[in-house]
DNA sequence: ATAATATTCAACTTTTTGGTTGAATATTAT
DNA sequence: ATAATATTCAACCAAAAAGTTGAATATTAT
C-alpha cells in the first residue's frame, strides 16, 4: 500500500461510498445542522457518527462552526462539483448509449411495425 | 459494521475512490482492453491489478468477454450515470455559489468599483 | 459549585482493503 | 508433448475502516 497521501478525489469518492455519510449530506442539504442532530437518525453511537463527520470534513464536503458547546455543520459543495467534473468526462459514453436507443425508437416510429418486424413493438 | 450488503452506489463510489481503478477506467474509455494491458502501467503485481478489476466489475463498471486465454474488458457506463444522477441532486448548491460569483463579476463590469461600492450590488 | 449537555478523544475489536507470493488453470505456439 | 503465455486462485500480511465503550473537555443551566 504505502500510499503517502490520498488525493482529493480519493477522499471525496471514499466519503461518498458510505450510506450513513450520504444520508448526512442529504440532511445538510436542508441547511446547517448540529452534530447531534446529524447523528440522531442512526442507531450507531454518537462517537461513530462523529467519526463519519470527520471523514466528510476531511474530504472538504463539510465545514463546521463552533458556537459554545454546539458544533454547526454545513455542506461544502465544492468537492461534489469536482467529483461531478471527473464523472462528466464519461458523459459521452452513456449519452452515446442513449442516443442509440433513441435512434432505434425514432426509427420505429417513422416506420411502423409490419408482420416482418421483429420483437421491438412497443406501446 | 454488520452491513449485510453494500448498495449499488456504495460499490460504485468505493470503486471510484482508488486512483489505480480510476486510471483503469480512463484507459477503458479508449476502448476494450486486455487484463494484462490494463495492468501494465502499474508497478503492482498482476494479481493485484486483477483484484482491482474485480472491484470495478463488482460495481458494474466493467464487463468482460473471454476469448481463449485473453480477457477483454470494456467500460460499462451505466453506474457512472447513476453516480452522476446522485450528485446532480446537489447541483443547485454550487450553481448557487457560482451564480453569486458571477453576479459579483457582472456587477463590477457594469458599474466599476468606486470608493462607495459595497459587496451586495446585483444586476 | 454542581449538574446536565454536546462533543471529542483514546483504546480496543473486527472486518475490509490492497498488496504480496507461489501454485493452478486454460489456451496457444513450437 | 512441451513450453510459453494470460489470467485467476489461495494463503497470507499489514494498514485502514467502522464500530464499541468509557473517560475527558468544554459550555450552559440551576
Amino acid at each position: 500500500m504505502v500510499e503517502y497521501q490520498a488525493s482529493s478525489l480519493d477522499r471525496v469518492f471514499h466519503a461518498l461510498a458510505d450510506p450513513t455519510r450520504r444520508e448526512m449530506l442529504r440532511h445538510l442539504a436542508q441547511g446547517e445542522r448540529k452534530v447531534g442532530d446529524l447523528a440522531a437518525p442512526f442507531t450507531m453511537s454518537l462517537a461513530a457518527a462523529s467519526k463519519h463527520l470527520k471523514v466528510l470534513e476531511g474530504a472538504g464536503l463539510v465545514s463546521r462552526r463552533v458556537q459554545g458547546r454546539l458544533h454547526f455543520c454545513r455542506l461544502e459543495p465544492g468537492p461534489l462539483a469536482d467529483a461531478q467534473a471527473w464523472l462528466s468526462a464519461y458523459d459521452r459514453f452513456w449519452s452515446a448509449r442513449l442516443d442509440a436507443l433513441q435512434a432505434l425508437v425514432e426509427a420505429e416510429e417513422a416506420e411502423p411495425p409490419t408482420l416482418s418486424s421483429r420483437k421491438g413493438t412497443r406501446k
